[in-house]
DNA sequence: CCCCAGGCGTCCA
DNA sequence: TGGACGCATGGG
């Protein structure tokens, strides 16, 4: 009997199939797109970003010497433009000190997440995410909808933190780069069509025949 | 009008 | 250590 972890996945890959991820071109795009999607929908990113490449900004050494004002009017669509355009400027300053993306593909993975940590406005999610659509690194990336599934198909106690939830994945599955891209875009898929917040489980949801671990009210 | 979106840092108990 | 709160635009 495979792993419940396993099983889901190909339960979503069947439903949903491949999902393409990440959706943008380059690693400087992907860096910078999951900086700018915290807590914002992607479309607002996507507009931010048009305005970036069509200025050929998507490069970070130029980003590190752009004045604030003018960043900040090139990212307003995705939101938060302030505290966003300051911590890209930031992360595009440490980055260009430290020699580039050049610089640190060949970082042991735990010791690049680490670096990436100290940059004040990166937290797990947008490391894990670099990690993972930049770097190709097995690292299995968690997000508010895969926490939410997580917990409403009682897989996880509520509340779950982070490290839990990356935990109950990482330990059953295989450090596979290909299959933690695929995975994570189709908990996101799954989660914008059948996990929406303050809203039942939904009997239509692809995952709907999984057993729950913990009970929905236990614990 | 409402709620929501691929979080994070800060503050405070 | 963990829960509230502010941050901001754009779509449904």
């Amino acid at each position: 009997m495979a792993a419940i972890q396993l099983q889901v996945y190909e339960t979503l890959l069947a439903a949903f199939g491949p999902q393409g991820w990440w959706p943008a071109e380059t690693p400087e795009e992907v860096i910078i797109g999951a900086l700018l999607t915290q807590n914002t929908a992607w479309d607002n990113v996507e507009k931010a970003l048009g305005n970036l490449r069509r200025r050929r900004l998507v490069d970070f050494e130029k980003l590190s010497g752009l004045r604030d004002e003018l960043l900040e009017e090139l990212i307003r669509p995705s939101g938060y433009f302030r505290q966003k355009s300051r911590r890209l400027k930031n992360l595009a300053i440490k980055i260009t000190s430290a020699g580039g993306l050049r610089g640190l593909v060949g970082m042991p993975t735990l010791r690049l997440r680490d670096w990436l940590l100290e940059i004040n406005g990166i937290g797990p999610e947008t490391a894990d995410s670099i990690l993972l659509y930049a770097f190709a690194r097995p690292v299995f990336v968690i997000d508010a909808y895969t926490l939410r599934i997580c917990g409403r198909h009682g897989w996880l106690p509520e509340p779950t933190g982070y490290n839990e939830a990356q935990a109950w994945f990482s330990d059953k599955l295989p450090a596979d780069s290909d299959l933690f891209n695929e995975y994570h875009a189709l908990l996101v898929r799954t989660g914008k069509e059948f996990c929406r917040p303050r809203r039942p489980a939904c009997c239509s949801c692809p995952l709907a025949g999984f057993t729950p671990i913990f009970a929905p009210d236990t614990i």
